[in-house]
DNA sequence: CTGAAAGCGCTTACAG
DNA sequence: CTGAAAGCGCTTACAG
């Protein structure tokens, strides 16, 4: 006995409504009527039906008897920097082009919330995962695998399944290059952000490095893996200056929320950045606007995403490929990147 | 170049390996087997099994069958902001605490894609779908209401749904006394940025034009609505200057997009800007870093979402009524507190 | 051209 | 305590 206040309209009640049969109602609701020869009086009868009703088929019916969700899964960190949004925001456009429902999931770096947020997508029968920016990929590679669910991972390979990343270290060593120019030669240098031992990091600080010596730099840099936080950026800036009576002439960021402490510390001291060069792995417009001798890297959002779908819908497994992307572009002026704003 | 063919584990394969009956099995994994007397050793049995088979069930047959998707849908122009971004992060969480599987859906502020992605996510059945930034709400509104999906907007409140929103008139108001604090009476003023005739819009107008009331300014204010592009904000105030041959000495932005295209302008014209004093109606972690004498306002981004899901949990309809949130903070950057106030 | 029927993977009232 | 069976709302091969 049911008694649900609005009772769903059903393909029954479609059926019902128009006159016809319900498989006639379903191959003239998904578009095949004319496949299976169905008048075309009939398919206005139910289309009118529909329309009367109101109905729409449950997705959910569709997929279960179909076998396949139209689902299109992402795990990400957050949204609250550029790179991470661009990367959402190209994902879903990408998966609406397919006739996928994106559904994207955050993890605020919390490792347990990483497992569980991809088990509730893969419990949703994602037909893809795309995964970015998570502690560690391989756990959840490996969910995938046990569920034939395909997973990709992004900015941070992993070595089960096929990866997508910035090219970190020809990325890091662009960089410093245009950092060094025009500093003397034994310039005190400084890295700032992310973990050490962490795959990114370490690639940009070997770019790092490798431009420090192509340059004939011999000064030992000041490294302050100091992690993601704002705040520990600037205390690591604040210690910097304490002991050495400095900041380096140069320094790169790793990730913009370390650049962020950075312009917290800038906005105490602005003295202490005269005649400071800055660069950073990651771009967001208003940073770009501060009056800090910055370049500022944009990694290739869209590129990462589309090789994504690319490899999706060519159906090859590729696991343990890694595809290395260069950044696309080095801002020195951001007007023309805020274009798709509205 | 091989496709595994991995067969799905359903709960018929868990039960055969485990021994028991469907039903059995059933019970054990949603832990109401105690409530249904199965014994310990069976429960046992069937944990062992699924562990083994690596066996999940499918949410969406389980949705099917108990009429209830356990999904919850939200709506957002995009993510590039942090009122956005907070919104959607905020939403996030409230839906995974209630265990609902949170689907967010962009829009780029296109009203067609507007409408594709709310019907995308009626037809995923979710349980509550939260409206915000859209062109028109009442729309989906009332798609919703035809479909049994409740619907709540934020931001923008419509009459066919329970809204909650931001005090916009109240915040434009207390933004643009202070700015107007220590300027001479009649200073000239402006406004830039947002939609005239759309409701936040007109509302935060009629509070900026209310304090400049009181204080007794008699000067036209500029009002400049020149929409959200970043870009149009931009040149909004080239026109500006060129024809005053000044900016106005007090600026209040509507939205953070607009103060984008500000910091541009501000990057190119640094010195129109000496006497200016600036308020935004949002917030931006690095915005608030600039060198420009601003004060900036948060919304309350976790009460706006907050309320949402306590209206939700009421389970009481409240169409039409419209709950007001006071914004949270007012942010202002502490390199210009000196000369004024705390 | 159209309809009756099987079945996707679950849950749950009911019978044993 | 456990199992057989109905049914959620669809799609589609198959029979008529």
């Amino acid at each position: 006995m049911k008694k649900s206040i609005t009772k769903r309209v059903t393909i029954r009640d479609l059926a019902q409504k128009a006159g016809t049969s319900i498989s006639a109602a379903s191959f003239v609701m998904n578009g095949s009527w004319e496949r299976h020869r169905i008048s075309a009086e009939t398919a206005q009868r139910v289309q009118q039906a529909a329309q009367e009703l109101g109905y729409q088929p449950s997705a959910r019916a569709r997929a279960l008897r179909q076998g396949r969700s139209s689902l299109a899964g992402m795990i990400v960190p957050h949204h609250r920097n550029r790179f991470f949004a661009g990367l959402t925001e190209q994902f879903e456009a990408g998966a609406r082009a397919r006739g996928l429902v994106p559904i994207i999931g955050s993890t605020q770096r919390n490792p347990s919330l990483e497992i569980t947020v991809a088990e509730t997508l893969v419990a949703q029968d994602v037909e893809i995962l795309v995964v970015a920016g998570v502690y560690d990929p391989s756990r959840i590679n490996r969910l995938c695998r046990k569920r034939g669910v395909r997973c990709v991972n992004v900015d941070l390979p992993g070595p089960d399944s096929f990866s997508v990343v910035t090219d970190n270290k020809g990325g890091a060593y662009e960089l410093t290059r245009r950092l060094l120019r025009s500093l003397p030669k034994d310039a005190t240098t400084g890295f700032l952000g992310g973990a050490s031992r962490e795959y990114a990091t370490e690639l940009r600080l070997e770019g790092f490095r490798k431009a420090l010596n192509e340059a004939g730099n011999t000064n030992n840099p000041a490294e302050l893996c100091c992690g993601y936080a704002p705040s520990a950026a600037h205390d690591a800036l604040e210690t910097l200056y304490e002991e050495a009576g400095a900041l380096p002439r140069a320094l790169l960021i790793n990730s913009i929320t370390a650049f962020e402490g950075l312009a917290t510390y800038w906005r105490d001291y602005p003295s202490h950045f005269s005649g400071l060069r800055v660069a950073c792995f990651d771009w967001d417009p208003f940073a770009a606007c501060l009056p800090i001798d910055t370049i500022m890297l944009r990694q290739d959002v869209e590129g990462l995403i589309d090789t994504c779908f690319e490899w999706f819908d060519a159906g090859v497994e590729r696991a343990g490929e890694i595809v290395m992307l260069p950044p696309q572009i080095t801002i020195e002026d951001p007007a023309n990147l805020t274009s798709n704003e509205k």
